[in-house]
DNA sequence: ATTCTAATGTATGCAGTGTAAACATTAATG
DNA sequence: CATTAATGTTTACACTGCATACATTAGAAT
């Protein structure tokens, strides 16, 4: 028999809400259906979420700590070029594999980060990271390393956007190799492509 | 007196769809007040967009063909690396002064382009004179041209992603130079950014 | 010019949505 | 053990996308 009281229903309509938000992206997501799969009224969401954006942040946050987990670079260790070209890929992988999350955390799902703190927190997170395993590498002040971040930071940003819709670059070379867009060529390839772009940044 | 008719519906939805579009978002726009605003019956519109995904997809490619015009490179006069950072910034300028709009055309909201061929075209355009530019300035073969353009759209892209993200990117430099962010930073330096970047994929 | 048809409009209705308000149950606290 | 705060439910409202059936009219065919 089951209670009134859920016990747990904050934390399973978040993790809910991200595999729906991921199956069939944010916007299909309703807060009615999310009360039934936990079989719980559909209003008793509101105890926990104050609006559907407040929802959003929540999965939205737990995006940015996954993506901070795969992308984690350790400053203790000695830290070298290799390391950003390896977690820039796990960036990218990232992003393409939960492309409807990753729509969610750089979108405008969710206005301003600044009201769920949590949230600023998660996403600030993956940033500062890669500041410092920027300064560990390159010795300079903190303002020439924030632009190397930020120029390294769009490219791998930009590459997820652009890569998920190959679709729009409609370059295919199917007289030689096949039906194989630059696009997907540079996604097999991911590492030699960053190991390009990274080297343009930083030198050993 | 008003007609039965009313004449121009199409286009005047489009033109309110685009507007409300960059002023709330595109989610918080609904067909009804769209209707509304036209003085027409709710489900007039219907006559013209089967779903509100063509509604969106018609805004979309109002966006593409505005960003194609902002950034349009004359292939018949010699292109130079100038060029290339102009129009890129203008880009820029478009991500950032139409940013709801600019999520519109890269989000998930059109799902598949394909089923939009006038979106797929215009889209398209964009990038086909990008890479027209590019082989008129480096004398390579379509793949490395393809790449190069890649490359260079992926930084633009996700500048534009970045910079709309300050809040996101909080290092702020409040004791000399005041609460500049480094993302403003490179805002009003994009030029000069941009030329690195442009620098590290081109010579001439 | 008249008729026919396709294009474009309206009226109505359904199922689904976010969320506000009033109330019920229970866990936690003093 | 009594009180309160947390967490549920019920009901209701205004709104949404969109399907269906019907009305008007512009333009092509006769």
């Amino acid at each position: 028999m089951k209670s009134y009281h859920h016990g747990n229903l904050k934390q399973e309509l978040i993790d809910c809400a991200c595999k729906l938000c991921e199956r069939d992206g944010y916007t299909k997501l309703s807060i009615r259906t999310l009360a039934k799969e936990s079989g719980v009224s559909q209003t008793a969401p509101y105890r926990h979420f104050e609006t559907k954006e407040a929802l959003y942040a929540s999965v939205a946050t737990d995006g940015f700590k996954k993506l901070h987990r795969a992308c984690y670079i350790d400053i203790n260790k000695k830290v070298t070029k290799k390391h950003l070209v390896e977690k820039g890929c796990k960036y990218i992988e990232f992003g393409l594999n939960n492309a409807n999350t990753y729509d969610l955390m750089f979108g405008t799902a969710v206005g301003d980060f600044s009201n769920y703190p949590e949230l600023l927190e998660s996403a600030n997170s993956t940033y500062e990271n890669m500041k410092s395993a920027f300064s560990k590498l390159a010795n300079e002040d903190d303002e020439a390393i924030a632009f190397k971040c930020i120029t390294l930071w769009s490219m791998i940003h930009g590459l997820v956007g652009i890569l998920r819709k190959v679709q729009l670059v409609g370059d295919n070379y199917e007289e030689d190799i096949g039906p194989i867009s630059t696009a997907s060529l540079i996604a097999n390839n991911l590492e030699v492509h960053l190991d390009k772009v990274v080297s343009g940044i930083v030198e050993n």
